[in-house]
DNA sequence: CGGTTTAAGTGTTCAAACTACATTAATAAA
DNA sequence: TTTATTAATGTAGTTTGAACACTTAAACCG
């Protein structure tokens, strides 16, 4: 009978967490040489499983707070991968989630210890089981969510300049944006503060750094909107 | 340790599905009245177990089959939900799916048999568990697919007028749109044909029916665009 | 110290899309 | 034949988006 509980075949949960990440070089995602088999020696998307006491939002924190040493990240959950033989070990469905970083504020012991590295979207290797497919999924939902609701605050450093912010949306969108479009949109909506300050490495005359205004920039993400750029 | 199969702890992995239909009285969903315990005799949505040689979505559209007759609808996996008490019996995770079918269409003979029924959105009974909170969602996803892809091929009859068509979006938007404005733009998206025929029970003059150009339909399904409506 | 180099900063114009809005037309019923 | 009802249709004004180039500030170099 359909709903019996007593028939149910009970399978094996794990959480598989896209990190994304962003530099001078462009937007990259963390990755993990796997320690074990089966694909031992094999990059993968850094994961694990279900515990029976946990929910799945809190196995993706944990599995990012032990690679990364992070807390307070924002995450959020994607999709549920369930191909029989997606894992030949044993029946496992996987729950991806995706989180944004900010490059330089992780525990690089941690992930040198657990020998997890930074890859380009661009020139990742080749991934274990189904993981090829979750880092897509995540890019294009990436994409969107860069669309709906403004995004930087969690990937860049806390002053940036305006430059950082346009090639964070260039490398997201991957594709050219017009700066003098991209700045009037930005400023339009009114979550930026200006600085005094300038950065005066990336030029002779020297661009004005930008934080987020925390208020406004959390107004803006709870009423979704849309971004053309 | 994180990442070892051996210590991981196995759950029923469930799928609840979301089933909307449409008619003169607007969007409705399917539910059912339990017939076993626990909350025996509430409204719940459709679901059931993940089998072991089963992938999710064919899960999904197993639980359909058996509840509607139907084949080949269109469905879309949207989240998982984890909550340790959400099923009081044992450990559940829960995949939910939703579906479009033309509310016309079903095997009204299987539905009776389970006691399940159409409700409108607006005034469905309380739900078990967290099937509320699925519902919710599925509305906010069908809202936004509803600006990024046409919509309605699933949920109208073959042949139908443009108020039909006006009043399924409201319905989905849940807003009054603009009657002409409303037209010319499903107009400029060339995915309708017009027939000669009138539909002539709603009116004394008579309403030109319309049937979707699939060709067309199914073009403009593969490019993402957006409608502003 | 004057000239050169480099990236930063800044507005306008044209085209397209969106919004708001009211009258006429066709038919059935009385 | 008149009345009542819903269908069908177009335009003007506004807003938004896209394309595009010159000036400015400061460091570096001779």
């Amino acid at each position: 009978m359909l709903n019996s509980y007593s028939s149910a075949d009970k399978v094996l949960l794990a959480v598989d967490c896209i990190i994304f990440g962003f530099d001078h070089e462009g937007l990259k995602i963390l990755l993990i040489k796997r320690d074990f088999e089966p694909e031992k020696g094999k990059w993968s998307l850094i994961g694990g499983f279900l515990k029976r006491d946990e929910i799945l939002d809190n196995a993706a924190i944990r599995i990012l707070h032990t690679y990364t040493g992070l807390n307070d990240i924002y995450m959020e959950q994607l999709y549920a991968y369930s191909e029989i033989d997606r894992d030949p070990v044993e029946r496992t469905i996987s729950v991806s989630y995706y989180a944004l970083i900010n490059i330089e504020n992780h525990n690089t012991e941690l992930i040198k210890n657990y020998h997890a590295q930074w890859f380009s979207i661009t020139d990742a290797p080749n991934l274990i089981f189904d993981h090829n497919q979750m880092v897509q999924h995540a890019i294009k939902r990436l994409r969107y969510r860069t669309s709906i609701k403004p995004i930087g605050f969690e990937l860049l450093p806390e002053k940036f300049t305006m430059r950082q912010l346009l090639e964070l949306y260039e490398a997201i969108l991957s594709k050219e944006l017009d700066k003098r479009n991209f700045i009037s949109k930005i400023n339009s909506l009114e979550i930026l503060n200006k600085l005094d300050e300038k950065d005066m490495q990336s030029s002779r005359k020297g661009s004005y750094l930008y934080t987020f205004n925390k208020e406004k920039y959390e107004e803006k993400l709870l009423n979704d909107f849309v971004l053309n750029l």
